[in-house]
DNA sequence: GTCTATATTTGGATAGAC
DNA sequence: GTCTATCCAAATATAGAC
């Protein structure tokens, strides 16, 4: 095995390149970051990444290719036993949220997805697939689960989704600009915790 | 009156020139639009431009200047007597937001919002202090006068507007999403409502 | 795989004629 | 105020030597 995985060692370009751009790319933008600026990070001329990659577009799509992977580790039978927890749920699930906001890699992520999300189709595709929809449908089965045990108020799953989902996003987004902008973030720090309890005291039977 | 307003008619370049570039700014961005774009789609040349405006930079600075102005319509005492009156308050507010959301201009206004939002800090600072803060003061001071009539549960005010703020946002940002895509928005058009409605059983007591 | 050199395009901005 | 012509810088991308 570590053969294998050690046969192809070095020089490890391509990686530095893509390593490179994501930090590029999450800081400026697609428009904002030339393939100038990333060879020259990378320690090497901008005709030797054209070696590694096709143009800038192939590295810019990599980068935002595991943008949205894995964000939240539920399965189908996790999500009926934590369900059935109440509150302990979705205070899981917006800690899981809460880990990434904070998290680096996450972080540099989020922000090529603000600045592209308007500049690039792909992008508002993925959002909306396996951003929200993705979540809405976790957290909808778990409301679900919760109100056929009558642990909160009978409504529309769906609607109890967003309503939740969105001020999670909308947390994140303050909190991100304001690292960004090297503010402290102390004062929102526990809003996801606030969030939670509000809501929780929202919809409990 | 229609002496004087009238004297200056035509050219009106310089009105031209901000209202195309308002729309280009918007869809692509400060770095995605050209100068020469700009003065294509004024029907001018690129130099002609620079008799209107130092440089593109002044030309955002415009574009960017009313981007904030004015959103909401409460004065003091309006919203005292609105309050009183409960769930109608948070459906007038709902409503505005929704207006704003569904209205060009402000739609151009909020792509170019979130395209600069990480791109630039006046931007940034701007969107906190006119976007999130005026409207989380408005709504604290309503939710605040609703404890005091006891038309609400007891909770603290400030975390109760910043949960109905954060899903009108999340509401409009989707909406806009799907707008720039020409998507059909008419599953998300009562969103604004169906927000109040299930804000309103969570916090009424 | 990386370099130097270079082609090509695009974009911001100016000079001077009309 | 607008035009043509032009300049300059930056950026994407390629060719060919090492």
């Amino acid at each position: 095995m570590s053969d294998n995985t050690m046969v192809h060692k070095r020089t490890g370009t391509k990686e530095k390149i893509l390593k490179v751009s994501k930090a590029l790319f999450s800081e400026y933008g697609y428009k904002g970051t030339s393939v100038r600026k990333i060879a020259s990070n990378v320690g090497i001329r901008e005709s030797a990444i054209y070696n590694h990659y096709m143009n800038k577009e192939e590295i810019f799509l990599e980068v935002a290719k595991d943008m949205f992977s894995s964000p939240f580790s539920f399965n189908d039978g996790e999500i009926r036993e934590s369900a059935m927890k109440g509150k302990a749920f979705l205070h899981k699930f917006a800690m899981q949220y809460k880990l990434l906001t904070f998290d680096k890699y996450n972080e540099s992520m989020f922000r090529i997805l603000l600045i592209e999300l308007l500049q690039n189709k792909d992008i508002r595709e993925q959002f909306m697939n396996e951003f929200h929809n993705k979540n809405i449908k976790v957290l909808s089965e778990g409301f679900f689960i919760m109100m056929q045990n009558t642990l909160i108020r009978s409504s529309d799953p769906m609607i109890m989704s967003y309503e939740f989902l969105s001020t999670l996003f909308y947390i994140r987004l303050q909190i991100t600009l304001m690292r960004y902008d090297s503010i402290s973030t102390t004062s929102l720090s526990t809003q996801f915790e606030k969030h939670v309890d509000f809501f929780w005291e929202s919809i409990k039977s």
